[in-house]
DNA sequence: CGTTGTGAAATGATTCACAGCT
DNA sequence: AGCTGTGAATCATTTCACAACG
């Protein structure tokens, strides 16, 4: 079944991309894909495809290709999204707002069901889904509410001690849009999104190709 | 000077790092730094922060550290952001309005100059310092504002068309925030901020632990 | 034919380990 | 003693290349 080796972090990446297109591919009429047809609508080449399938075990028919339908349930269940997932959004400022609307985290089985500030003017409105409560009712929304993710969006200066507070209320990850680096314990995940360093990529990639790195 | 050796890409991402860790304890009063406390402050080992600095030449002093003084002006000109860049947010929607407002990136040197979008309603008003103009401006103000960077924040449905508009109106790079992979010519750079992406990423390391992936 | 699955080779990135400088 | 800079070794990831299958 599956092996004991363990798999690339980049295969963890490009699999929520092979699903995506599976499911663009799906919309399409396509009953079959190629790990060639995959491949070129991520530009990624056919033998990394096949090599990252090739972790969890057998999908393909040799000659035919990876059956859509097979192929989207299972690609689902090796990701863990063939669940739902409750998370809560902690710091309502302009990207907390924005997150608190943004249509595809539901559509994709992550459900938002908190929303908390330190802000009274915040506190006890209506953003999205969620009413926005304190910060200290943290730990006890997060039980009740079921919360497994915290979305940070505080400021930086308060970055760590919250997500503190969040892992002490029990959840089981992070999704850290603040430029702060969290210390946590070895039982929590981070994912961080960078925005910032995201542009001083970009400012790096344009400039190499001018003036040749 | 710099090696013909072409440089590791993470290394790049750790670069942008090492210089806000250095400028946060220049704020502490530090006139030194170690490879060993800057990594143990980002999570990362002595040699890999030496390797990573080596590429660009000599840059410490052994015994002593690296000169917080000297580190930061050198990083900033190797990251390519001793300079200002203009950048326009593409699409007023919930996050396209949060980068509008997203105060790091003119502190870092990144000036949003201009915003777009479709809706007659959204058209004409100011969101941040921007007067939102309409798309099919772009070709004009691209030009007369001198926008180097595209913030991409539309609809994935429109996305790839939005973003050829901006390439033909010369802009030398995107911030794509839409989860649509775009097709560029050679000379365009992208890089890609998926927030789907990110919280499948933490769905599937939470789980990892859990049940022994 | 076209396509998968996978050893083996190649490339890329990190860590080790230590000479040499302060 | 403390620290950098860097070959050499290790580890990780991708690509090659082809047997086996539909």
């Amino acid at each position: 079944m599956s092996d004991r080796t363990s798999i690339p972090r980049p295969t963890i990446k490009r699999l929520s991309l092979y699903l995506r297109e599976i499911e663009s591919q799906e919309a399409g009429g396509a009953v079959t894909v190629s790990s060639r047809t995959l491949g070129s609508a991520l530009g990624i080449t056919d033998a990394q495809v096949r090599r990252d399938l090739g972790y969890f075990g057998q999908f393909g028919q040799p000659g035919i290709g990876y059956s859509v339908k097979a192929m989207i349930p299972r690609l689902k269940s090796i990701l863990r999204i063939d669940r739902e997932w409750n998370a809560a959004v902690v710091g309502v400022g302009n990207i907390g707002r924005a997150l608190l609307h943004y249509p595809r985290f539901t559509a994709k089985g992550f459900n938002i069901v908190g929303a908390f500030d330190v802000e009274d003017s915040i506190i006890g409105t209506t953003v999205g889904n969620c009413r926005v409560a304190r910060i200290e009712d943290i730990p006890r929304l997060a039980v009740e509410l079921e919360i497994e993710f915290g979305i940070l969006c505080v400021p930086k200066q308060v970055a760590q001690e919250v997500a503190d507070l969040l892992v002490t209320a029990g959840v089981r990850g992070i999704l850290n849009f603040t430029p702060q680096r969290l210390e946590v314990g070895p039982a929590i995940d981070v994912v961080s999104v960078d925005f910032s360093l995201a542009l001083e990529q970009l400012a790096y990639q344009v400039s190499e190709e001018v003036d040749g790195g």
